[in-house]
RNA sequence: GGAGGAGUGGCAGAGUGGUCGAUUGCACCGCUCUUGAAAAGCGGAACCUGGGAAACUGGGUCGUGAGUUCGAAUCUCACCUCCUCCGCCA
């Protein structure tokens, strides 16, 4: 959500992010509802103010003829009001809702596009895997070391199911626990959050209203969140936080659970995209100005990129284009790993920053040094998903005889070298 | 799942239809006194929002939303949260 006092001023600049971000909205339309607002408010506000000078005479007045006449006089203003905001009440819901549509601007440095195949490179790290054998499939080499059990997965929980066995687990414990180390010296303090969820922490992150098609809901109207991001950005909200305590650094942790509505016919074999998994997440809520925001964002990411490094698995980093771009974002880097038997980078992170956007829908307020309330700004960046980094990872790492060789900083929360000797 | 009780400013805690946006205490800020501090005294101070260059000024906010009323912190209803007891499950 933007200001809407920003919005009028900066009508143009709206009309041109929500272009460049592909998404369909008409400023015109929400200046027309805001004027019918305004002008509905002023008027109402008037008959109340003129209700409230009458309330005090009628409580001192002092004859009881004088009493029935001001309340007399009252009523019709009463009835007045009560037209005046019975005429509001559509207009808020029309200018509440086209509110919730306000596309954040996206940074100058976002490049134009139509999807993610122009998202601009930045950066590749590392050379890509070469084998003198012909490497196999994650599926295929998780399969047979007992680590994946997908054909089982389906019968449980249908298209997209999958179950991790063996050493699947434990390389998944030895990848959360290295994070956990990794990201604690980074000054992240880890939470577990709730990932069920109330409905006013997805209007909050900008989840919603937009994306109600790709999320679980519950028969309480509650919903399971796509990511730990949603918990931990409710839960400072409606909060004024101490200007020193900023920055908040939190590492989440949590399942995540996505319909994928919209790709029922992507990526349908293996662990890349699955509708439950888990997630370290980086969210961070720093003091509201750009620069600080852009600082923050090159840190979250390096993080990733760092972690990464250290497996050393390759990968490049992309900004995202317009077009890929989420409503509140202004600025999103992709981390993308190197996966040798699609021979393509595949999404692992993501790296955004969204000024006040989410604290302003959330309340997350903080003083700066002035002593005026602000709303801080937010952002939030992939740790590290499970399973996926898995999916890069044995590949990257598989030898000829079929088992896998655990990347060194691993060794030794894995207790082992190998995989499968 | 059932039965009760409660939600007021940073905290504690009054207020049960009208000069209440709110008594009071603690904490906070300024001043006086003091070599300095403490203590004491005096004064200030909630948040959101419209208008205004500013002084200032209109409206809203007592968990949230709706209702009754000329008027609601106060009455009614729904919801949320917390507490106590019973039951159930682990």
């Amino acid at each position: 959500m933007l200001d809407i006092k920003f919005i009028r001023e900066n009508k143009d600049l709206i009309q041109l992010a929500a272009k460049k971000k592909h998404i369909d909205f008409d400023v015109e339309k929400l200046i027309t509802a805001d004027d019918e607002r305004r002008k509905f408010l002023t008027n109402s506000e008037k008959l109340r103010a003129e209700q409230n000078a009458a309330s005090d005479k009628i409580a001192s007045a002092t004859t009881p003829e004088e009493r029935a006449k001001l309340i007399a006089d009252m009523k019709v203003v009463k009835t007045a009001l009560e037209k005046d905001e019975e005429a509001l009440k559509p207009i808020m819901k029309d200018w509440q809702s086209l509110m919730l549509q306000v596309p954040n601007i996206p940074d100058m440095s976002v490049p134009d596009g139509n999807s993610d195949a122009d998202n601009r490179e930045i950066k590749t790290w590392g050379d890509k895997t070469s084998f003198a054998f012909e490497p196999k499939d994650h599926v295929e080499i998780m399969t047979k070391l007992g680590m994946l059990d997908l054909e089982r997965g389906q019968k449980v929980h249908g298209f997209r199911g999958y179950f991790l066995t063996g050493d699947g687990v434990k390389l998944c414990f030895a990848i959360w626990s290295y994070a956990l180390d990794f990201f604690s010296k980074k000054n992240f303090t880890p939470v577990i959050p709730p990932i069920l969820v109330r409905k006013i922490n997805l209007f909050g992150t900008g989840y919603l209203p937009q994306g109600e098609e790709d999320m679980y809901k519950t028969q309480d109207g509650d919903y399971l969140a796509g990511t730990a991001e949603v918990p931990l950005m409710g839960l400072h909200a409606d909060e004024t936080l101490a200007a020193a305590d900023l920055p908040k650094r939190y590492l989440g942790f949590s399942p995540c659970y996505r319909r994928e509505a919209g790709a029922h016919g992507k990526d349908v074999r293996g662990l890349i995209r699955v509708n439950e998994f888990y997630k370290l997440e980086q969210v961070v809520m720093c003091e509201a100005n750009h620069e600080t925001s852009v600082k923050y964002h090159d840190e979250v990411n390096r993080n990733t990129e760092e972690f990464i490094e250290s497996l050393r698995i390759p990968y490049r980093t992309v900004i995202n284009c317009g077009a890929d771009l989420g409503l509140g974002q202004v600025k999103k880097y992709d981390i993308e790993l190197w996966v040798p038997k699609e021979s393509k980078y595949r999404e692992i992170s993501s790296a955004s920053y969204f000024h006040d956007f989410q604290t302003r829908r959330l309340n997350i307020r903080y003083r700066d040094q002035e002593g005026t309330l602000r709303y801080a700004h937010s952002l939030n960046s992939t740790a590290i998903p499970t399973p996926r980094i898995l999916v890069s990872l044995v590949e990257n790492f598989q030898q000829a005889d079929g088992t896998i060789k655990v990347p060194e900083v691993l060794v030794k929360y894995l207790g082992k070298d190998i995989i499968g000797a």
